[in-house]
DNA sequence: CCCGATTCCTGTAGGC
DNA sequence: TGCCTACAGGAATCGG
């Protein structure tokens, strides 16, 4: 499931390919993914030049010479970077062919990602005006968490997984985070101290990064843009692992329910 | 306002 | 072996 690290993999990957290269065609193989396809750009964007490919939150942002292409990877999705002659595959939805001869292709079996068009650069920036702040930015330190988490009832696991509160950190990210710093993922947030907080902060830049320089988590869909998996999986502590022994403790890992998605903790290690 | 529940979707795993 | 059900979850939306 893509979070920030696989965004960020995928959008490294796809630089060296698209930058710089030219949108010869582009088609939708359905109407819809997570948003209904408008075909009304489709002709629009052919001719234009891919500038360059960023990554805001878990959203990949292309820059075309007039245009904007939101991308969001949702549960399954991956952008891959395919040869001429290599065959469309089952839930490969939109494809893009670019002038160097290699075609872009969205592939997501269960559908939750999407694909959005925006004509300038102020559509695009109000329709992810919402989000909060980036967790590499330096700015995110635990004055920011300790602050908006006061009086908050709501489980600290949820409230780092709020992407009004912080981007790019999902489920799995979350739990090995809170392992790390040794907090209970039901614990209310506003009950968490500014000094846990801090070291919290500390275990969410360190995991991302460490998953970022692993090529990201592949659990089962996920692939880069050269359709290869990521590694992170092999080091993920807790995620997963419900029943198995704590990597610091040997102790039984459990698995609770938060928000609706499982979450794992050493009962011993996290309090 | 806050926050949990529900919804979308398909592949896979586990039970019988 | 095969059928059925439960589960995975990002995030928008709904409702208490």
């Amino acid at each position: 499931m893509p979070e920030l690290p696989e965004v960020e993999t995928t959008v490294k990957g796809l630089q060296h390919y698209v930058e710089g290269h030219t949108i010869k065609a582009a088609q939708f193989f359905r109407e819809n993914i997570r948003y209904p396809l408008d075909k009304s750009w489709l002709k629009q964007i052919e001719g234009q030049k891919v500038l360059f490919i960023t990554r805001r939150a878990k959203l990949i942002v292309m820059r075309l010479e007039q245009d904007f292409l939101l991308w969001h990877l949702g549960m399954t999705g991956s952008l891959r970077v395919c040869q001429l002659n290599e065959a469309k595959r089952k839930h490969d939805h939109v494809e893009l062919l670019l002038d160097s001869q290699r075609i872009l292709r969205f592939h997501d079996p269960r559908r939750f990602g999407y694909l959005k068009w925006f004509a300038d650069e102020e559509s695009l920036y109000q329709s992810i005006a919402h989000y909060g702040i980036e967790p590499l930015d330096e700015a995110f330190d635990a004055n920011y968490l300790w602050q908006l988490s006061r009086n908050k009832k709501q489980a600290v696991k949820n409230f780092i997984m709020d992407q009004e509160v912080v981007v790019g950190v999902g489920n799995i990210y979350a739990c090995e985070a809170l392992f790390y710093a040794g907090i209970r993922p039901q614990l209310a947030a506003g009950k968490v101290s500014k000094s846990r907080y801090q070291q919290l902060v500390f275990e969410i830049k360190k995991v991302l990064k460490e998953a970022i320089a692993k090529g990201g988590t592949t659990l089962k869909d996920f692939e880069n843009a050269e359709a290869k998996p990521g590694y992170f999986q092999q080091v993920l502590s807790v995620y997963g692992r419900e029943g198995e022994a704590c990597p610091q403790c040997q102790q039984m890992i459990k698995a609770v329910k938060l928000g609706g998605r499982n979450s794992f903790y050493c009962p011993t290690c996290q309090k």
